[in-house]
DNA sequence: CAGTGGTCTAGACCACCAC
DNA sequence: TGGTGGTCTAGACCACTGT
């Protein structure tokens, strides 16, 4: 049940892809490429071949489009840097800005909503920070805290009172929401880091919400070894 | 610079993905979906605007194609489970198997070369590991060991001497080899994940290479807070 | 305004699956 | 053998960029 078979099969895109890598392999970072058209010619296939193969290559951020311009080599990827007891910072190359970074009273958001198990109507305090490379926005965070905790240890580090953390990571498509802060299409792949904090009888202390652009962000987690 | 904007016009393919996401949202996982053609009378667009569409869903694990069958609604992703402590495990659900476990000699390969630092001619443990759901490999990871370990210990926990360790997170297009293994075409996003151990010296002690498919397979990561 | 990427179409043919 | 997904084409038109 469920094959899922290999192909026997040679497809022109496929090769494409292949071909278009190994030009990019020779290319430095910024570079651009042919047109899309000229492409096609070249290789003697259909424009539609040619974004299709482009597409793939765009998809785990090996090239760029832009739109009226062209197609560019990527840099690096942005890794975005997760320890236990700090939450996430942006380590370069490339060179990432955190853009903003604002604490606000908020009421138990939905998001928050049975997994932080707060009484009805006590306030948290919701951490939002977006990182941006140039001036593109590549990750975006939401912590939602106790009021209880301190303020200045929960912005970067691990809030008071917690003892360890669950990460989950996924690979998802945006949301519409999260497609406008990122500045790419509703349905873009996008990593979904969620992180919970535990205090000792494991009630969960704060959440935070990561999502980043999959085709520009690596993560990185360190952690200790129990002993 | 860069200003990689947001499109104003509204796409069929957009209207088309979040059509099929409503109809999806109403069916049991295994659902089929009614065949491309259908849909494109259906929602009077091109067959090739549907297929756009679709691929979205799928590249994000929501729907799974399967050639001559039909398109079919997927289940919730495999969890793989990563803590400090122990090499990756799998939770459910859904139920994955491991399918092989198997530990040979082999001397330094590329992918160690550098990264676990032995001298040259000096025999290397090689723990290959894979799970499967149903009949599809979605994992398959690749542990290097000094032989000097313990191997009982090193299979499924960490190896002895390990105090630390980190992990990277990685979205790529498989390999040709790993394209092979997990049954998709090579382009295939994936997650790789770079898992190695440090003792107290900052000597990497061993290195863990997991290849999972990003479309069908969540991360987990537990870890305790340094105190 | 020329050049480039973004979308969409209608149709063709192939490969695979299940009956 | 019919139905399904997989690939590919040639061309059209739109939206954006940069000169």
């Amino acid at each position: 049940m469920m094959p899922e078979v290999v192909r026997q099969t040679a497809w022109r895109r496929d090769d494409v892809r292949e071909r278009l890598a190994e030009l990019v392999a020779d290319l430095p970072d910024g570079a651009r490429l042919p047109a899309e058209r000229d492409l096609a010619d070249t290789l003697l296939v259909s424009r539609t071949t040619v974004r299709q193969a482009t597409q793939e290559l765009v998809a785990v951020g090996r090239l760029a489009r832009r739109h009226g311009s062209g197609t560019y080599v990527c840099g690096p990827k942005v890794t975005f840097l997760l320890e236990p007891g700090v939450r996430g910072t942006v380590v370069g190359p490339p060179e990432a800005v955190l853009k903003s970074c604002r604490v606000r009273h908020s009421s138990v958001p939905a998001v928050v909503t049975g997994q932080l198990r707060v009484p009805k109507g006590v306030g948290v305090l919701e951490v939002g920070r977006s990182w941006l490379v140039g001036d593109v926005p590549l990750c975006v965070e939401s912590s939602y805290l106790l009021d209880r905790d301190s303020v200045v240890v929960s912005i970067n580090g691990a809030p008071e009172g917690a003892r360890s953390v669950d990460t989950a990571v996924e690979h998802r498509a945006a949301t519409a929401a999260e497609a406008d802060e990122l500045l790419v299409r509703a349905g873009t792949p996008v990593f979904a880091v969620n992180r919970r904090y535990y205090d000792d009888t494991d009630n969960t202390v704060s959440v935070a919400v990561l999502v980043c652009r999959a085709d520009r962000c690596s993560l990185l987690l360190r952690s200790a070894l129990p002993r």
